[in-house]
DNA sequence: GTCTATAACCTGATAGAC
DNA sequence: GTCTATCAGGTTATAGAC
């Protein structure tokens, strides 16, 4: 049995406030999201908050680590990957990230929205500040189209796969979507999204 | 000569407050701006913001309508317009938003945000709520894929066209891309998303 | 460790002089 | 119409009892 999301009276206090933060900050963002709800949606009292993490920022900023973490950090192994082909990276990927979002459906927006605020945010989590550049996965779209410009590329296939999150609730208004058929819509782009990102790498470039 | 950003001591003191509340709340969201700032942006004292506007919750809702007019409304006549091919609508829509992005690039995340935190804000400039599914855009890609859903199809295209500008600032960090590179692979992708566009379209659809 | 009470600060809004 | 000064309310952070 697989535990989502654990009682919260299981958890450590600090555990709770640590949940709690989470949920309102990926969801509102820091400047939105006030310490008194974080300590009322773990059920606990705001000068606990003080007690165990000092100030909002600085329990914002833990939890901003652990998200670019889980935004980045799955993609670091996949695109230095010398033994998988391009074909199969793009499977990985898009396969990854629709994955992790459909579990995380607020991550997207919540990462960019704070990276906006603070672009050097990611290098710290990215460390290498070439990391994309000197990566296999760039080579790879290299080799395969030395016409092309490998982040236009890059650029389609990531908006392909996070796009729809970040657009989530207005999408879902405008097209009368519920969250069921919103998760079954982005079980099937599992699969549409290797076809059409191999479908463009194969597109003529035009002059 | 285009005047693109007036002077602003040639502007009415009310234009003055409009034009720094477009650019802050635009740029860090409404939670985030606060009415101290507008007036100092505007180079005017606070209570003029209050004497013009009543209040920053006023202000915000005008600069807000005026946005999801620029970034909606131009899509309207587009995706109903019975005497153009599907192909010619997809050129239009993608080198109609790169254009509008291009000068406007904090507009999508400023509406994804706010719409985030206030769904029906939508409904209200979209007039009518089935835009969207009576389009004749709509009706031309059922048309000419039977077997796919358009709307993965729509998700495609918006992602390719909106997400670089969502992702600008990261993108460009991570890239290390100054803006007039980045402007230049926009103006780049004017021709590479029609191609995209098509070969998407064209490509076997997965069962 | 956890709570209540309160301090210290910030922000939106207004009063009133010019 | 525009400014300075200030209020009222809310927010983060802390002091101190238990």
């Amino acid at each position: 049995m697989a535990k989502k999301t654990p009682a919260l009276a299981d958890l450590s206090t600090e555990e709770k406030i640590r949940e709690a933060a989470r949920k309102l900050f990926t969801k509102k963002g820091y400047a939105a999201t006030r310490t008194r709800d974080i300590a009322e949606e773990a059920g606990l009292n705001l000068a606990l908050l003080n007690y165990y993490f000092r100030s909002k920022e600085k329990l914002f900023a833990i939890i901003m680590v652990e998200k670019l973490q889980k935004f980045f950090g799955f993609l670091l192994p996949i695109i230095y990957d010398e033994s998988t082909s391009l074909e199969s990276k793009l499977e990985t990927i898009s396969a990854g990230y629709l994955d992790l979002l459909m579990v995380n459906p607020d991550l997207p927006f919540f990462i960019l929205n704070e990276i906006r605020n603070n672009p050097d945010l990611i290098v710290n989590v990215v460390k290498r500040k070439d990391f994309l550049k000197n990566s296999v996965f760039l080579k790879q779209l290299k080799d395969q189209r030395p016409d092309a410009d490998p982040l236009q590329f890059l650029l389609s296939l990531l908006g392909m796969c996070i796009f729809p999150f970040v657009m989530k609730p207005g999408f879902q208004k405008i097209t009368d979507t519920n969250d069921h058929k919103f998760f079954q819509m982005m079980e099937e782009r599992k699969k549409l999204i290797p076809v059409w990102s191999k479908a463009i790498l194969k597109a003529k470039y035009p002059k």
